[in-house]
RNA sequence: CUCCCGGUAGCUCAGCUGGAUAGAGCAUCUGCCUUCUAAGCAGAGGGUCGCAGGUUCGAAUCCUGCCCGGGAGGCCA
């Protein structure tokens, strides 16, 4: 439709002037103005040096006479509004109440092929609250890129190289030899948390005491954990074996809480991989690439990623003084080879702490001349949680963070989804866990589902009554439907796809948890006013028509946002 | 010091590609269950859109400066 009255006031205007704008469409806010908008005549009121009113009556009495038009008015300062006729206005209603599937009203024309990374959490302990967030609007917007008619391929980057790793099989080993009953001292800057223990009984399992270590009163004499991976090393050739396992476990872990979360990777790319050739090494074949292009230093015996060429502050270490890699020259070959394997679009997650990181990360795929516009990188702010109006302490060092899977056996998953989702991602998140656990209209969640509810259980007493729901007489006589309440809840179902282009548009996903809320309460006036197990069987049918478009809307968001939609409550 | 995010009703937030009277929810107050799910609905009160300039026919929205809150600036990841 929108497109319709923007081709109509393009042929239009080109009548009366050469000049080329771009005419915008919009719906508007109120019935009174109609049900689209545009505002051309006041922007070409001022190239045209006239009255923006004269000229939107010029405009208007050459539109000529359309059938679905029913007519056009001006405005206010010079709006252009456009009021459509009945069928027209009852087209897209139609369409929903008709189609077999869940409508999904925005399609693209041309599928892209998209790569999403997001989580990527370091494989060194359970998944938290934090990374939940990432997890669930990862998700959701993979879920509306694919229903928007894309290839999606979501990616979970795994950092199993460097010093966390290390420091990962120095904490299972260690909680390892204490299952032997040794007793050692535990350095501050290992992993705290109790879940390493379960992982070294794990380790002991597969094991046995091939990791033991045999000369323990020298070992006992070390307390810093730098001096202990020495020693490691040099008695233990493979304690990489050891590392690998832990990081096994922990990956197994995450990636059970993130199925149990609705949240599931395609691919899970592994950073040491890059360094493993097949033919050449991904990470060798970056460098080269860098190299080449003259784009590495060397200064203080590291080599240098000169970013600063590329609007960065200042340059990177590319390879350290020690001859290891950064973790930033890894991620470099890993967008490197994002890039190789042909797609369209590039979304990356992130946690906003992250945010510093982007502007070297973008001069690397500069320099590598790979096109950075296919380059999207969404931030995730930071969560609280809040419990009886109090901030709940959190910190990952001290072992104290909230995991994904308390949070999700405190509040359930529909619910830490919704809460997850139902902010702007570029915004910090005050998580109110009181509400999120309310089973009542305080918790958005449970009022959209009851909305849910609701209209399955009038489908339900239908039938109990002996009574059928007639699609064709429903659609028929949908203009029966006349009350403010009913053509408000008309409306507002067709601009669902307004709201689902800008959420693609804008790669959010917020809008839709707004939108659904505001449907269901339009939907919760609407039973409220009036009875709808009708007398009459067309008005019945009609209003039966209406619930099954509001139920299909409903169910279409909530399957965006991977949230459920139970048919009693 | 530099960069990022935010400042809108008592509270939590939408709105920000400039548009018509600035919107929800919660909280407060007043009503509605012999009738399809009251896990619900109707109504009322509540605003210097952080401050000051600028651009514009028109600014919560764009630009500049400032103030306040949070975060980031490793040869960590």
């Amino acid at each position: 439709m929108k497109k319709d009255i923007q081709s109509l006031l393009e042929k239009t205007i080109s009548k009366i002037t050469e000049n080329n704008i771009s005419v915008e469409v919009l719906r508007t806010k109120s019935d009174i103005h109609g049900d689209w908008t545009s505002n051309v005549a006041m922007i070409l009121a001022k190239d045209l040096k006239k009255n923006p009113r004269d000229l939107a009556d010029e405009i208007i009495s050459s539109l000529g006479s359309h059938n679905w038009l029913d007519k056009v008015e001006i405005a206010g300062p010079g709006f252009i509004n456009f009021f459509l006729s009945n069928d027209a206005s009852l087209s897209y209603l139609k369409k929903l109440i008709k189609s077999k599937d869940s409508y999904f009203p925005f399609v693209e024309e041309i599928p892209k092929k998209i790569l999403i990374e997001y989580v990527s959490c370091n494989p060194t302990g359970p998944i938290h609250v934090g990374h939940g967030r990432g997890a669930a609007f990862g998700s959701a917007l993979t879920n509306l890129l694919i229903k928007s008619g894309n290839d999606v391929i979501q990616e979970y980057y795994v950092n199993d190289r460097g010093l966390q790793s290390e420091t990962l099989g120095l904490s299972v080993f260690l909680r390892y030899q204490e299952l032997f009953g040794i007793e050692i001292s535990f350095p501050e800057d290992c992993y705290q948390g109790d879940y390493i223990k379960d992982t070294a009984i794990e380790l002991k399992r597969s094991f046995q005491d091939k990791f033991l270590i045999s000369d323990v009163d020298r070992f006992l004499k070390i307390d810093e954990s730098e001096e202990m991976k020495k020693f490691i090393n040099k008695n233990f050739k493979d304690f990489d074996l050891l590392i690998n396992f832990s990081i096994e476990v922990e990956i197994k872990k995450i990636r059970s809480d993130l199925e149990k979360f609705r949240v599931h990777h395609d691919t899970w790319f592994n950073e040491s991989s890059l360094y493993k050739p097949p033919k050449k090494s991904s990470f060798l074949k970056t460098s080269e690439k860098l190299k080449a292009t003259d784009n590495l230093s060397i200064k203080d015996g590291a080599s240098w990623f000169k970013s600063s060429d590329y609007g960065d502050e200042k340059d990177r270490v590319f390879i350290r003084e020690n001859g290891e890699p950064t973790y930033f020259a890894s991620d470099i070959a890993y967008h490197d080879s994002k890039y190789e394997r042909g797609f369209d679009l590039l979304v990356n997650i992130w946690g906003a702490d992250h945010h510093g990181y982007l502007p070297r990360i973008k001069g690397a795929v500069e320099a590598l001349g790979l096109n950075k516009d296919i380059l999207k990188t969404i931030f995730i702010q930071f969560v609280s949680l809040i419990r009886d109006g109090k901030l709940v302490s959190m910190s990952t060092r001290a072992g104290e963070f909230i995991t994904l899977r308390s949070l999700i056996d405190e509040v359930g998953v529909d619910s830490a989804r919704f809460f997850f989702l139902a902010r702007k991602g570029d915004q910090s998140l005050d998580f109110d866990l009181n509400i999120a656990t309310a089973e009542d209209k305080n918790n958005p969640v449970y009022y959209i589902q009851y909305a849910y509810a609701r209209i399955c259980s009038l489908e339900k007493e239908l039938i109990k009554r002996g009574m059928n729901f007639d699609i064709e007489e429903g659609c028929e006589n949908l203009l029966q439907l006349d009350q403010p309440q009913e053509s408000e809840i008309i409306s507002f179902i067709e601009s669902y796809q307004d709201i689902l282009e800008q959420s693609y548009r804008d790669l959010e996903i917020h809008p839709i948890c707004f939108y659904l809320r505001d449907l269901s309460s339009k939907f919760h006036t609407f039973y409220n006013s009036e009875v709808i197990i009708d007398e009459d069987s067309k008005k019945r049918n009609a209003k039966f028509a209406l619930l099954l478009a509001i139920k299909k809307t409903i169910k279409s968001g909530l399957d965006v946002l991977s949230i459920s939609a139970p048919e009693k409550m």
